[in-house]
DNA sequence: AATGAATGAGTGTTCATTCAT
DNA sequence: AATGAATGAACACTCATTCAT
């Protein structure tokens, strides 16, 4: 992001003529990059995606690297913000866990260490850096809530950081064309992942 | 990586070198596939790898599809083969479940499913049937396996698939380059992620 | 061809050559294609041509087969401008088809055909269908031209579009390097050839 | 033609198995040249079509313009005797022609003089010439057929070699898809070029 | 006599990037 | 601010050719 545009009022945006094309730019790139991670993303495509020409892309954004880097802290922070205000909100923490899982699933993309895998060696040390950050960030979170129900006794103690890695890699699931698409909806194999994530295989007596 | 070595002359080989290159290519393509995902591995890149050309490769493989499918589904039965003697061996199962964790855990590749929506668009229908019919064997394998632990009380009643496919999405974990690597050795990390799922989180009484 | 000229650096020229590349290919390919085939012609060769890059040409057109079908139609378009011009012009039948004779094989080019035979397999069933169309055009042209004539008794009655392919196929005499450029001009054989088609073999009493 | 094989009887022979691989290379080569030309015919696609491997393509030929010279002289040949069988054979004149007419159109395939320039890049000096030659002795044996009927008065004096690239070039018509194949049979085209060629355009009186 | 295995050079095509306007 | 025009590097794939067996 060049610099600080002059704030919005939040929501989606009607229509993209009345978007800024900084932030039509980064949607638009952003969803794609996403969907099909970062080689298949040419910035033609997302060019012709926003209705603008490659070189306007260039003009907003240095490089490829560049505007993978800021839609991933794009998304990560709008990830960051929903999971906080949702995790953070009332109920009881399995529920709050479900509202997540379901909303995380919901948009099938391309699991998040993939892309960056693939993407790493067009990085600089720096955008990866950023980009490590701004992941971790939420992986904290969400595992400074793990440990607070620990210590009250809600769920049983464990390594806090590695429930939040867990948790999310379960929701990888998502991805699984054969399981969903054809057999279950999202929104039952949320429901049931995350009441097998409560319960445990093991019976209970 | 400009090391000269003298290109060997046309021709057929003086009949020596070790493993037939045949395999040899399936192996080198395999592991680079697994590693870097579809796009980004170039048959000019599995050559050097192999210290052929290209060329040679194309004498094995009829295009870069066909190998991929080939490496594909040679990984996925080498999987299955060793989760079956694994899986139906001797031993409780959560200690079967952790040693396939282990195993699976520890050479950290590309997410199947990223790796085929980045492949697809290359691939026929069939390769792509193919493949997902080698997976799909995969998963049912372990629901069969969960399938009558469930009728023999051992864990809790759940839908065997589904149970499969998440046991698998948990495994990516091997991929969160932040928690391993840096923090927690994949012996280790892979006994919590079992014992997690094993155990649930909620409390025992 | 080894002359080393400072290839241009990207970006936009300087506004001053003269032809629009657009054309300048348009017409460089073109007559490549017509004195090599499609297969000889690379679009490497036809860039070179140019003096600019391959991808430049990639910058007009979208492929080879495109180029191809394009150059086609464009030299079609010439080539039924002019015969309309001369055969519907003044003068006696027989001298205008000596003139249209001589411009037709004054250019030595690959027959029409072959050319099409060979292409065919990279052509789109569309591609292929404007060209046969545009080829089509000129020998309705002619045919209109000879049932007139037909009509008028200024020459034999026979079927005017097979006379039209006959006297086509004619002028790739143009083509017999031992002929011509050994004995004969160019002028002289055309005039031959038309008072062969003229007069016919059979003598007169 | 390597070396002198013993000597076959006339005629085609049953099948491959008896012929030897010299000669079935080299015929299955001529075919397929003189359907698609130089540059699309392949060697791998020549031995495929023998039922043999690449490899023993060049133990019989040296290489692609051998091969493709060879192919064009036993093409040469055999045309050169069927046309002086015919030509010299009884009959009038006409009929004669027709008989050629008829027997050159059935088997549409490349013209000559462009897939002569298609191949010529590939070709020696010497193999150029030997073609060459191979093809002046056909056009030799007509005109000279035509000169003498020129001499007993049988058809219109005008020069007999020029006559004879003309004949030739008109029977190219056999390549036109559009006339033939769809509105006319090649007996009857080939018939009414002749009409054409024996009683001129213009109308006897 | 016949071939399996290898190569080098070339082709069509895509794409990130640059630069003058 | 936005873009049209250009490039170089890479890639998938083909093919004529070579050579040890």
């Amino acid at each position: 992001m060049k610099e600080e545009q002059p704030r919005r009022r939040p929501g989606r945006p009607k229509r993209s003529e009345t978007m800024q094309p900084n932030l039509l730019i980064l949607r638009t790139a952003a969803m794609l990059f996403m969907e099909h991670g970062f080689e298949k993303v040419s910035l033609e495509g997302v060019a012709k995606a926003c209705r603008i020409t490659k070189a306007s892309v260039y003009y907003y954004f240095d490089n490829k690297a560049k505007l993978f880097t800021e839609c991933l802290l794009f998304v990560l922070k709008i990830a960051y913000d929903q999971t906080a205000l949702i995790m953070r909100g009332p109920g009881m923490l399995k529920e709050r866990l479900l509202i997540v899982a379901e909303r995380h699933m919901n948009n099938a993309h391309v699991e998040f260490e993939t892309m960056m895998r693939e993407a790493a060696p067009g990085l600089s040390e720096e955008q990866i850096k950023q980009i490590r950050d701004g992941e971790a960030q939420l992986h904290i979170l969400l595992s400074e809530i793990f440990a607070q129900a620990m210590e009250e006794g809600v769920i049983t103690k464990s390594d806090p950081l590695l429930l939040s890695h867990t948790f999310t890699a379960m929701m990888t699931v998502r991805n699984h064309k054969q399981l969903l698409n054809d057999q279950k909806s999202v929104k039952q194999a949320s429901a049931e992942i995350v009441q097998l994530l409560w319960n445990g295989l093991q019976p209970r007596s």
